[in-house]
DNA sequence: ACCTGAACACCGTTCAAGT
DNA sequence: ACCTGAACACCGTTCAAGT
């Protein structure tokens, strides 16, 4: 079906001009409706009526690209306002838990975020709210700055372990293939994981998560940060 | 350079029989040569001289095969026999870190570890290991049951984050963009985050590294698993 | 059962040339 | 400065056909 050039003006609004932010548009409409494995250079430029070339005027590379459809989508975590007060401590596993659910909802997202680290202004929201968050939990400033990585990074990671197992991915497979491995784990070669048994792979995911935030904030709450070495009054031997 | 068949049958060694482990093995060289993302079903079959086809008798696809390739190089983790004695905390730190030396000795291996998740038996004799020593350290095994997860994990992300900060790929770019964004973090918006300043990017990897594990081990020490709703008394509203 | 050639359906990125 | 066509150098996976 090919039209010709007066046609596709009309299907088309009119080919619009260009921009950063025509294209990241149009990549999480993509992203929305085939996952972010179909935003490719070349799908893109595709949909906006132009060759991949032109993208790179606008947009570093795919991963850039990637990483700025996930900040645009990061911009809908926000704490419900009309929400019940609640402790520090439970908002933080709220706000974490409403980032993980973005990255759950879109697969490849958290992959994404993984690989590339995130630096919108989204993003700084996120990281922002959590060390608000910490400093009304009375976790030291230190401990802040050196946990908030933990946090996120751990967040991130357990989207993509449920993120994957949830979809029908190629990828549940493996995820499987672990909880099956550690089943059926040789007692003689493994003992220990053989006497753990079931519990290793025990929970709903919701519980494991709340509690490994909990295991977070806890353990940055009784761990002090080291000693730089320069601040010690000596040293036995390292 | 084309070669007769005949001088082809001295230079290689006779072209081998295609095995599982011929292609691991194979797969493994080019990883310490030329790095994970040359591990290419394509690539691998024409260094073993046939095509791409006949190599997905032995594997399933190429995530499985980046996955058998890790739990090959896993086998170089061990404990160093000869090693101090020393406290089940340290040695925890000690095998972690083993782990991510690998991770970031051969970049790729980090992601990939993440996209799909281990099970080969170097892989669970790791989380075998690791779990002995969290009993050692009376840590209770429900705890390290679900805190095994937590703690592989996140040495596999720190992993993923550090090794692509170490080499010059194309991706530490964006560690760079991260510290900047934070550094340069508008007051009003983010402030925070400025008030922490550069005490959020201080600190060696080593010393980040050994206080996020410290962090993950009290936490799992004071941390107890939550009670199933099933064998709670009563429930006041969740 | 194992192996293969060929095909299908794609990729990211660069570059010289145009406007 | 912005935009583009065309090219370079690749991918993963499937399938029908062979041994």
């Amino acid at each position: 079906m090919t039209t010709s050039t007066t046609r596709s003006r009309r299907e088309r609004p009119a080919k619009a001009a260009l921009s950063r932010q025509g294209i990241i548009d149009t990549a999480v409409a993509v992203m929305r409706s085939e996952g972010l494995e179909h935003i490719t250079m070349r799908r893109l430029a595709a949909e906006l009526d132009t060759g991949p070339a032109s993208l790179y005027v606008y947009v570093r590379n795919t991963a850039e690209l990637h990483a700025a459809v996930l900040d645009e989508l990061l911009g809908l975590v926000g704490e419900d306002p009309h929400a019940p007060p609640a402790a520090w401590d439970d908002r933080i596993v709220g706000v974490l838990g409403a980032y993980t659910g973005i990255l759950i909802e879109y697969p490849g997202l958290a992959r994404s975020a993984l690989v590339t680290r995130p630096s919108g202004p989204n993003y700084l929201g996120l990281v922002e709210r959590l060390l608000r968050l910490l400093g009304e939990g009375g976790v030291p400033d230190d401990r802040s700055a050196w946990g908030i990585d933990l946090l996120l990074l751990f967040a991130t990671s357990i989207a993509l372990e449920h993120g994957t197992r949830r979809q029908t991915t190629p990828e549940d497979q493996d995820e499987e293939d672990l909880a099956r491995a550690l089943r059926d784990a040789d007692g003689g070669a493994y003992p220990t994981i053989t006497a753990l048994g079931d519990d290793l792979v025990s929970g709903t995911p919701d519980a494991r998560f709340g509690w490994h935030v909990r295991v977070l904030l806890e353990g940055m709450a009784v761990t002090p940060r080291p000693v730089p070495a320069s601040d010690r009054p000596r040293q036995e031997r390292p």
